[in-house]
Order: C-alpha cells, then sequence, then structure tokens
DNA sequence: CGTACAATTGACGAGATTCAATCTTAGTGG
DNA sequence: CCACTAAGATTGAATCTCGTCAATTGTACG
C-alpha cells in the first residue's frame, strides 16, 4: 500500500513491526490524479478496491432533502471507502474538494494481506474506530453546537487532523474548500456560513484568504467549540495520566 | 460470551462456523440488571471490558454547550462499548434507558477469543463499520432534515435495529423514551419534539402511548424520511440484485 | 476583458427555542 | 382505595437564530 502518510497515521495508532510495515508498503496499488469535483466512486457503486489518498482532499457526501450533505472530510492518509471491504455497495459519492491524488488497492490483495498479517487487521479495525469517533463528534456539532462554535469546532478538527500527518503547523493549512463546501459540512446555509466566518474574523481568531486557513488563537478557538483533540488520537492512553 | 441476541446480530453481518459461534458463547461474562437512569459507564473512565447489550436500551450522551446530548442508541444484541478495546478511555456517559440487562466480558478474555479465532476480529470489525454507518446516518440526519422528517428518521431506524434482534414485529415494539430523550438525540427542544410527535399522530403515520410506539403507515413515513434500511444491514448484496 | 464562480450584503420570513403555565399519568404512602 | 407527588406531556406567546431570495461585489482564468 502506498505512502508513508498512511504508516504514519497506523504508527500513531497501532503498533506494527517492521516486517507489517513493509508488507503494507509493499502492496499493489494505482495512483490516480483528481481534480476539484472529480468523484471518486458514485452512490451505488459496488467497489472492489480501498482508496487511500495521497495528497488532497477527499469529502464524503449524498443529497438528503434536497440538501448537499456532506459526511466526512478525508485528509492524506486516510482510507475513505476502508469500510466497503466489509459492505461493497457505496452508499454516498466519494469526491475530491480541490485537486488530489489517490491510490487504490485491490479488496483482492489487501484481503491476502490481513490473512498473513494479523496485526493489520487489528490495526485497520482502529481506524474504522477512529472514523467513527469522528462521526461521532459530527453527531455532537450539528446537534448540539450554534453556528460559531460549530464552524469552529470543524476547523479545529481539520486543523488537528491534518498536523497528524504534517500537513498543518503553526495553525497554517492549505484549505481549498469554498463557503459552500463548509456550508454542507456544518448543515448551514452559505449565507449564514458567511456571516459566521467573518466573525471569526473580526474576532482575530482565523485568518483564511487565498485558500490558506490560519488558526490565530488556537486555545480561544478550541475554547469556543469545546474542542478536545483526545478523539482523534488512537492512543490517548499515552497523551494521559 | 452471553446471548443470542449478538450471534444473531454477528451473522447477520458475517459468516461464523459452529466453532467460532462457540468460542464466543464460551467467553466468561458478568450480568448486571440496570435501572433506567443508570450509568454503565462513566465519561472519563478507564474500561477494562466490553458491555453487551441483553435485554432494554442504552445511550450514549454528553453534554455539548449545555445541551445533552445523545449521540447513539444502543439495542439489544450491541455491543456499545467495542471501541474501548481500541481506546480504553471512555469519553461519554453510557447511559440506561429504561430498565436494562447488561453482559460484561473482560478486555482480556477478548483479546485471546480474538487471537484464537481471526474470522472473530474480522466480525466484530464489522460491527464497528455498522455503527459507523449509523452515526453517519444521524450526521445526515441532523445537518439536513428538518423536525418531522428527522423525527421520522430516527423512529424508522430504531424499528429496524429492533426487528433485526426479534423486538419488533409488525412496526410494534416497547420504547421507553421520554420525548425529552428524542429532544436529545435529534437535536431538537422537548417542545418542538412534541409538536412533531403530535404532527406524526395528527397524520396516523405512528401511534405512541404508555411506552409502545406502532409505526402504522411504514412505507408513508419512510418515505418522508428518506430512510432505507440498507445501511443497517452487513451485507446488502443479498438484499440487492 | 468577459465569463463563471465564489463571496458578500440586505431585507424578509420561517422554523425552532425559550419561558412559563397547565394538564396528565404513574407511582407512593396512608 | 384514594389523596399526594413528581415527572412527563402539552399548550400558548414572545423571541431569536438561521434560511431564503435577490442583488452586488470580488476574483481567477482563458
Amino acid at each position: 500500500m502506498p505512502h508513508q502518510k498512511l504508516i504514519e497515521r497506523l504508527l500513531a495508532v497501532s503498533r506494527l513491526s517492521k516486517s507489517e510495515q513493509n508488507a503494507l508498503v509493499g502492496l499493489p496499488y494505482a495512483v490516480r490524479n483528481l481534480a476539484d469535483g472529480d468523484i471518486v466512486v458514485h452512490q451505488g457503486d459496488r467497489s472492489s478496491c480501498c482508496t487511500v489518498l495521497m495528497s488532497g482532499f477527499l469529502s464524503r457526501q449524498r443529497v438528503i432533502s434536497e440538501r448537499n450533505q456532506i459526511s466526512a472530510f478525508y485528509v492524506p492518509g486516510d482510507i475513505p471507502d476502508l469500510h466497503s471491504l466489509h459492505v461493497p455497495i457505496i452508499d454516498h459519492d466519494l469526491c475530491s474538494t480541490g485537486p488530489s491524488t489517490i491510490a487504490t488497492v485491490s479488496h483482492v490483495a489487501l484481503r491476502q494481506l490481513l490473512r498473513d498479517f494479523p496485526a493489520l487487521t487489528y490495526a485497520l479495525w482502529g481506524e474504522t474506530v477512529i472514523q467513527a469517533a469522528i462521526y461521532r463528534n459530527w453527531v455532537e456539532n450539528l446537534g448540539a453546537r450554534a453556528a460559531l462554535p460549530r464552524v469552529a469546532h470543524l476547523l479545529c478538527e481539520l486543523a488537528t487532523r491534518l498536523q497528524q500527518v504534517g500537513l498543518a503547523s503553526g495553525g497554517r493549512m492549505n484549505l481549498p474548500f469554498t463557503q459552500g463546501d463548509l456550508a454542507d459540512a456544518c448543515g448551514l446555509s452559505t449565507v449564514h456560513i458567511n456571516r459566521t466566518i467573518q466573525e471569526l474574523r473580526r474576532r482575530r481568531l482565523i485568518d483564511w484568504q487565498s485558500q490558506t486557513l490560519e488558526l490565530l488563537e488556537r486555545v480561544e478557538l478550541e475554547f469556543i467549540a469545546e474542542f478536545n483533540q483526545d478523539y482523534l488520537l488512537g492512543r490517548p492512553s499515552l497523551a494521559q495520566h
């Protein structure tokens, strides 16, 4: 399987031996470049391979009540359709937000790998556990937070995930999202997202221009968002106590 | 591990050999009875065992922005804290809604079992995949649907999950939830939940009294909710084509 | 330099919240 | 068996957050 970012992520979450890492690296894969808006997998497709995001961003989206709802963003190192190994019918569009690069690995090859290295099964299960925790936090975000803390929470999450794979330092990151994308993810209208972002700017909490987002007052922002990064760390045990 | 409902669920999702089923059944466990409102696991606890819900309902909840947000309901056969095997620090309260019975299985015993029967690792991973799909649907529900379809969708989901374990037939089920519980799950106020339920009653879509919910016009209700049960089935492949 | 798309702004409306009161129901003790 | 109590369900009124509509401005790209 490709790419150091995935290995980085998995190592952050699980302990993998050198041979397991090598087996991952040795997986056959195909690389594909995507442009903004390209759809990787369509809703209804039957999938026979998994996708590893190598660079850029993907989003999972589906039209609900005539509204395009984004239910997940993916950053490099993520495997957005890992679940297709269990449930091959895809029920969302997976699409590139900004240009991106992906690698695809066939289910067949992946299953063989997991048979040979059971610890990898466990490690990938751990990936699913973290993805579930992210969804859970989105549920809370959409269910309980007003617009400002809701947007703040999403930005904190993205910043932390990008940091984990070395794509954000000092709170600065490249983010090719439009305000419409944010609106679709936060369950708000573009108009209201616009006003919310302006408010975040006015309070000097963020700086966002020409696809570069900078979190200016990280502590204050995380306070407003009630953000706690523990759910993104596979091993909070190391961060605690 | 205890209980036929879990086996039923796992069999619905994965193929398990007799010996694997027997190994599951043979796991040592402790049974506990809970009263309404009892907390199984507290936010912040370090968990050393997993919980299998045998009867009744559990809910996962946490206070977000001074609001109690429920991010999941669990029905018999579910393992609400399966993820604690990977991330032992629990970041939500898990509490009994109505009386319930649970069985606890130590992580140690479970890990040993998974070492002996790799197929069970895969099967439990599949459980996590389904739980993630449920979260994803909640994200969409909270992000995109107005109150009426939102409540309808939740009721359809619960009915389907209860059906899977034989606890709902003909759309009738025992449901010990208060309107406040629904409100916490749907991200709405109790007042608005009340009005929404009245509207569902007025349209003769549901009948709900003395803890018994009946879905009267299932097709119509699912249409309003845009509900599709595929995400709850581990093997949509069998339901399709 | 025009075109298309994203961002911004203002005015208005609707869905949902809040507050507060009342009604209903189930459980309790006398 | 019934009054008493507490929790849940219901109702009305006022309010507010956020959505919709529609127009305008800004910006990247050919």
